[in-house]
RNA sequence: GGAGAGGUGGCUGAGUGGUCGAAAGCGGCGGUCUUGAAAACCGUUGAAGGGAAACCUUCCGGGGGUUCGAAUCCCUCCCUCUCCGCCA
């Protein structure tokens, strides 16, 4: 959410910067509720302002034991008029809201310009696309061949977008959690957390998955409905919301694996082969709550934290900035971090990390206490992925098959996995 | 699921119809004292919105109602705690 005070000064502005998102700020409709609002908010005050008077008049007019007639029905009066004015008030504050809401963030100066994910601008590589002496598999037909990766199963049990996997693979999944997380508390500085998979709507408002991504998430009706989590960093953001935090209580730098879950709403006949694009997922995700001058540092930080745990698998990989046109909802800026895949020979989004600056926080009233100027400021919230485990197990197979069809184990993993270096087919063992 | 008690400022906690945005304590900030710190003492300290300012308005879990006037009374929903039951 955009700071309606600057929306109200800057609009031309803002609409102008807008611009490079494709999104067209109706300047005329925010202009009319403004104007509305401004007007009905003064009448209110100060009719409010006449009824406390009166009020007040009244209760002394009482203790003294004089009459209060008249000053009764001036009350009386008065609040006939208010509370037209405050219901029409109630009715112009909602429709602002929504219109506030429904207003993308403003793209960072250093975000190139462009209209789609062909617009992105590639910023490094990590590493040689991994070659083969023999024709590479994709993960689907490694996975069946080694009786481990079953989407018939799945779709029996549930339906399409699911997996089921088996033994070793399984494990090696497993292990891939518990190596990122232990890479990013030993060594990044991260605090591990432990967070419900189920929140309730102001939560993921606060993050930006509500009221525009309604139908991308699985819904629980009730009172309150409940939401099964599309990405940790719904619970773990909002665990500054409604909150003032001190100076001495930031940065906070929190790592936390939990399951992701997405109804891929308007993804129909997308990536429909294989574990890419799942209706359930793992992924250990990383979140930064910063004061406000240190966020660009802590993109750069976060960025290289993601980027650290696929060095350490050996998986190539390249980081690309998203353009204008590309950029999620909420952000400033985004680095995508796309890992190589031989059985699709191209570079696959693996961790998407993203400064949002105030967005999130001003919509969540996540505030901390500025100790230079004594006020309260609204902080600025940071994620990426760190990493997502589908995708990297993908990665692994993908990377490390070998031309018999079995998978080495990449060196870092190998404690995880008990010593053993490699996976074989559960027909060959 | 049954019974009961509660939800008040950064925290603890008083406040059952009229200067209550709210006592007190803790914490924070400023000061006195001190070589420095601690202790003690004094002062100060909620958030949001509007306004150039004076100042005004709103907020005591959410929503609705009663009243000239609600933290306080009524309805409803949510949440927390205690006991019992059930249970991974």
């Amino acid at each position: 959410m955009l700071d309606s005070q600057w929306l109200r000064a800057d609009i031309d502005d803002i609409a102008q910067r807008l611009t490079v998102r494709g999104f067209e700020l109706d300047i005329a409709a925010f202009r009319d509720l403004e104007g509305r609002r401004k007007v009905l908010q003064t009448d209110t005050e100060s009719l409010q302002s006449e009824r406390n008077r009166c009020a007040k008049e009244i209760g002394q007019a009482k203790a003294r034991g004089d009459d209060a007639a008249e000053v009764m029905a001036q009350a009386a009066s008065i609040n006939d008029r208010l509370k037209a004015v405050e219901s029409e008030l109630a009715t112009v504050q909602i429709a602002l809201t929504e219109f506030i809401s429904g207003i993308p963030n403003i793209p960072h100066h250093s975000v190139p310009t462009g209209r789609n994910e062909t617009d992105n601008v590639e910023i490094r590589r990590w590493g040689e696309s991994t070659e083969f002496a023999f024709p590479p598999k994709d993960h689907v037909d490694l996975g069946a061949e080694l009786g481990m990766l079953d989407f018939e199963m799945a779709v029996k049990l549930s339906g399409s977008r699911f997996v089921v996997m088996y033994g070793d693979l399984v494990r090696l999944h497993r292990a891939l959690i518990h190596f990122m997380i232990d890479l990013h508390t030993r060594e990044h500085g991260y605090r591990e957390i432990y967070v419900p998979y189920l929140v309730n709507a102001d939560s993921l408002f606060g993050t930006g998955q509500l009221p525009k991504f309604a139908d991308d998430q699985f819904v629980f009706p009730g009172e309150p409905p409940l939401y099964l989590v599309p990405t940790a960093e719904v619970p773990v953001t909002n665990i500054a919301r409604d909150r003032i935090l001190t100076a001495d209580e930031l940065p906070q730098k929190m790592v936390c694996h939990t399951p992701c879950f997405r109804r891929e709403a308007g993804s129909y006949g997308k990536d429909t082969r294989g574990m890419i694009r799942q209706h359930q997922f793992e992924k250990v995700e990383l979140v930064h709550l910063v004061e406000p001058a240190q966020s660009w540092n802590a993109l750069e930080e976060l960025t290289g934290h993601a980027e650290a745990v696929l060095q350490r698998l050996e998986l190539p990989y390249r980081v690309v900035v998203l353009c204008s046109g590309d950029i999620g909802f909420s952000a400033a800026k985004t680095y995508d971090i796309e890992v190589w895949l031989p059985g699709q020979d191209g570079y696959r989004e693996i961790s998407s990390c993203s400064n949002f600056e105030a967005f999130q926080a001003r919509r969540m009233r996540a505030r901390w206490r500025n100790p230079a100027s004594r006020k309260t400021e609204f902080l600025h919230t940071l994620n990426g992925s760190g990493l997502a485990i589908g995708r990297t197990l993908v990665a692994v197979l993908e990377n490390y098959q070998q031309a018999d069809g079995s998978i080495a184990i990449p060196a870092a993993l190998r404690s995880y996995m008990g010593g053993t270096d490699m996976i074989v087919g559960a027909n060959r063992s």
